[in-house]
DNA sequence: TTGTACGCGTTATCAC
DNA sequence: GTGATAACGCGTACAA
């Protein structure tokens, strides 16, 4: 009930209401008298006085929160950068905002103008959006009325030109666990690769790809199938795959949390991983070292990543960071083969 | 650059500010001629207008976000909570602001009071804390203040007097467990318990032992070791459980996170489970049922807990719903013995 | 160092 | 139905 203000304090402690501000808030270059300092803070602390966020943040025109738009917070990718994004906001006092775009299309559009119209400090995007080219020029209008009006935008995951970003090198890292699984002995390969249109996925697809032709193991199409990005889809793709006349010995997935889906496609055909057919990942969340077998990997440093991706949203530093090198990590789901 | 605010609008379009505000908010029984609203409307789409919510805020007294503090994002338990959090708050038009109180003591009231000073309409707590007395008064005390204010609060998964709260019956569930077990034939029970002051592990923990106590299977003493919540403390756990002169024939963790690492220590011992010794975790995190074995546990509806205690937090309505009771799922970590 | 007064962008209370 | 105008709680030139 007793809503206790600014004026309140000041009135108790016998000041003006600005001496009141500057004792609360430390303002620079005007120092309040210790003796008032103190009976301010007093009045302040003898009367449960808190201050008014939304008041501050519309005197000084700026905010202290900081929006997060994640695809899926459930999914361990989209966790582990959260707890990154948190931890370096929470360093720096800063607040997060936390939305979900789930799998509506426009739902990021609308979560822009959500957290613009909050008056946001930034706004970090994580998760690969499904390239659709005129919601791209949407976004991307609502990212630039945004930073227009003084607010910063960074991607993770993603890309947008003439936005900030984390890159993640995809590709680099598809080239480095594909040459590691040829170094292995594994020559029959296909991809569980993730929906056409997801970035993300193409690039680590296209990288295996490229690898293994240069390796002359070319991967024919029919032994790569798109499906979607979750353990459902890694199921539904190791079905597949698994039906082809010539079975594969590896199925590398566009990621872990396809992987393990893939694992469990691979019971379901009564097979055994990695006995009969082993399998890849990429991310190396958590729980990838967890599942059995352990997953071989890519890890990526989701935790730093959020952090990483965080400074770029708050300082205005410039240009984007070098993309994140993945690094591969050997486990049991591919053992030496031959 | 270019701040557009309301009094742009209601210039641009040649009407009073308060016709401006009344036609972009549609404000009840102040209705706006059809011919000024269109044109209010227009002037706004122009000039790219986008209310700002810290004023409004400000001026209705009340905000639109609502606090969600988790001990852990990266914890999937925490993970699929919030995201039944976000959805439902979603579906309001609430915004959710993310908090971690990671482990340290004070954190959780430095944040409560974070959140007040954002004049956040609500907070929800979720997770367990570690009663210190001292602490659960200064908590108690934070959140009187807020609630004076005219914040709401909910509980999940963990209770504080005169609080709402979103209740977990966590002995029932531990009770129906641990006698399925035993109808499935183990005899010799052991617990991998969380910390001794972890509230929520305690009551598992107490259910277990009854249940088997009322089965004349109790549980001496030192086959239930306190250790982390974590996949570590279960690891941990087991290493020393399995060591004991008389080995267990089934380990049942006070978590899903716990087990998963007890499921390691097992291996670490260079024993098989279940075919050494079976295992058992609790909530039924999404992960769960993809390891190997796949855990036989006690599920938790996390989404929907999400869902309703942020209803409880938004919704006045009044008292605390019933506990919630989980469902004994059966699988493969706990084969039929005998 | 302290106080006065205005502005931040919006809603709500009055009159008209 | 529409328009002035006073709040809302605070920061900060500017003056003292």
């Amino acid at each position: 009930m007793a809503r206790v203000t600014l004026s309140d304090v000041a009135r108790e402690a016998g000041v003006s209401l600005a001496t009141a501000s500057r004792a609360v808030n430390g303002s620079v270059n005007r120092i309040v008298g210790a003796d008032l300092r103190v009976r301010v803070l007093a009045a302040a602390a003898a009367l449960g006085y808190i201050p008014d966020a939304n008041a501050q943040a519309m005197a000084r025109g700026r905010t202290t929160s900081l929006g997060l738009v994640v695809h899926d917070i459930a999914d361990p990718y989209f966790a582990s950068l959260a707890a990154g994004v948190t931890r370096a906001a929470d360093a720096r006092g800063i607040m997060v905002s936390l939305s979900e775009t789930k799998n509506e299309p426009g739902r990021e559009i609308e979560i822009v103008n959500l957290l613009d119209r909050q008056r946001m400090v930034g706004i970090i995007l994580a998760g690969t959006r499904l390239g659709d080219a005129a919601q791209d020029a949407a976004l991307r209008d609502a990212l630039e009325a945004y930073r227009k009006r003084g607010g910063q935008v960074a991607l993770v995951g993603q890309e947008l030109d003439g936005v900030p970003a984390l890159a993640v090198d995809n590709a680099g890292g598809a080239v480095r666990l594909a040459g590691r699984l040829v170094d292995l002995g594994y020559r029959r390969f296909a991809i569980a690769a993730g929906p056409v249109n997801h970035r993300t996925s193409q690039e680590r697809t296209c990288g295996i790809r490229a690898e293994l032709a240069r390796r002359s193991l070319p991967v024919p199409d029919e032994l790569v199938v798109h499906t979607e990005p979750t353990r459902l889809g890694g199921r539904q793709a190791a079905a597949v795959l698994l039906d082809r006349p010539e079975r594969p010995d590896v199925i590398m997935a566009a990621t872990d949390l396809m992987a393990i889906g893939v694992l469990a496609g691979i019971r379901d055909a009564g097979l055994d991983a990695p006995g009969d057919v082993a399998v890849t990942g990429f991310d190396d969340i958590p729980v990838a070292s967890d599942v059995t077998p352990a997953l071989t990997t890519v890890k990526l440093p989701l935790l730093e990543m959020g952090e990483l991706v965080t400074e770029l949203a708050l300082d205005p530093d410039g240009g984007s960071p070098a993309p994140i090198q993945g690094e591969v990590v050997l486990r049991a789901s591919t053992p030496p083969r031959r």
